[in-house]
DNA sequence: CCTGCTACCTGATGGC
DNA sequence: TGCCATCAGGTAGCAG
């Protein structure tokens, strides 16, 4: 699910199911989502809690309760599930939120994603090393420019820390470099004042476009099947190795960079 | 501090 | 059909 418009789609859609209602008991099936924290102290903390709001930062999604606060990162696969009744069988489950009318389960069968209790939000180690949030209007072409300014690495490389930019994946990192017209390979240091003016407007756009997207139609907790529907149609680069670019035909590439996928266009990604 | 590499998991897919 | 290799929307931890 993951990078930031998947993740502000979900909390939209989340907010009027849960906001206002009381976890009455929570089942951890698969203890290594909660990991490290234990299933009896995770059962604790949120019993008899009262949900007081859902929020965002980058990637991870906050669930403010009375006391304290549900930290969920989806890593890769993870995902939500509300059940009206008692989950059906055959469903993979990992931790599961009982509301008395209705249930919300944390499901990753791979098992990366966590979801974990803090006093505060900033308790938690990976929200407090964040950077400015790519939705956030701090989030501007000077404060671009300035990260770029102070980073030798390769500018994927650099889009995907989330210390200086919170809330871009492997998608959209992609997405937004074939937007601007830049090499992924490019040293973000060397970036030009306008080519930097360029890459932020591309950012912006394509994580505006993606949660547009991601919001129609919107996200069904009720289907197990759901998943983001129609993302393809906003995609120009990702996983579409060998295929013609939108703007110049030349087929478009994939290379390793940190050992993840980069998809670009060598003819007009400069 | 910065950077790059590995581990962590399971399932889907494609070639032979 | 079965087997094997490869790929997957991410981050923490560690070494240099």
């Amino acid at each position: 699910m993951p990078e930031a418009p998947e993740v502000e789609a979900v909390l939209r859609a989340l907010r009027p199911l849960i906001v206002g209602r009381v976890i009455q008991s929570s089942k951890v099936i698969h203890p290594i989502a909660v990991r490290p924290q234990s299933p009896s102290f995770f059962k604790a903390r949120v019993r008899r809690q009262q949900i007081a709001g859902v929020t965002r930062q980058g990637k991870y999604l906050l669930i403010q309760l009375k006391n304290g606060c549900l930290v969920l990162h989806f890593r890769f696969d993870g995902q939500l599930i509300w059940f009206d009744e008692a989950p059906s069988r055959g469903v993979h489950v990992d931790v599961l939120l009982n509301f008395g009318r209705g249930s919300l389960g944390f499901v990753d069968r791979r098992h990366f994603g966590r979801v974990h209790w803090y006093r505060n939000a900033e308790d938690a180690q990976g929200p407090r090393r964040l950077g400015i949030d790519v939705f956030s209007p701090k989030f501007n072409s000077p404060a671009l420019r300035e990260i770029l300014s102070r980073s030798n690495r390769p500018l994927k490389a650099l889009l995907l820390d989330q210390t200086k930019i919170a809330g871009i994946g492997n998608i959209y990192s992609n997405e937004a470099l074939w937007h601007s017209r830049l090499d992924p390979r490019r040293r973000a240091n060397r970036i030009m004042p306008a080519e930097s003016r360029r890459l932020h407007k591309a950012i912006v756009s394509t994580v505006k476009r993606a949660v547009e997207c991601c919001c129609d139609p919107a996200p069904d907790f009720r289907d197990p099947n759901w998943w983001f529907q129609g993302l393809e149609r906003i995609l120009r680069v990702y996983r579409l190795e060998g295929k013609p670019c939108r703007r110049c035909g030349k087929h478009i590439r994939r290379i390793e960079q940190g050992g993840r996928s980069t998809y670009f266009c060598r003819r007009c990604q400069r």
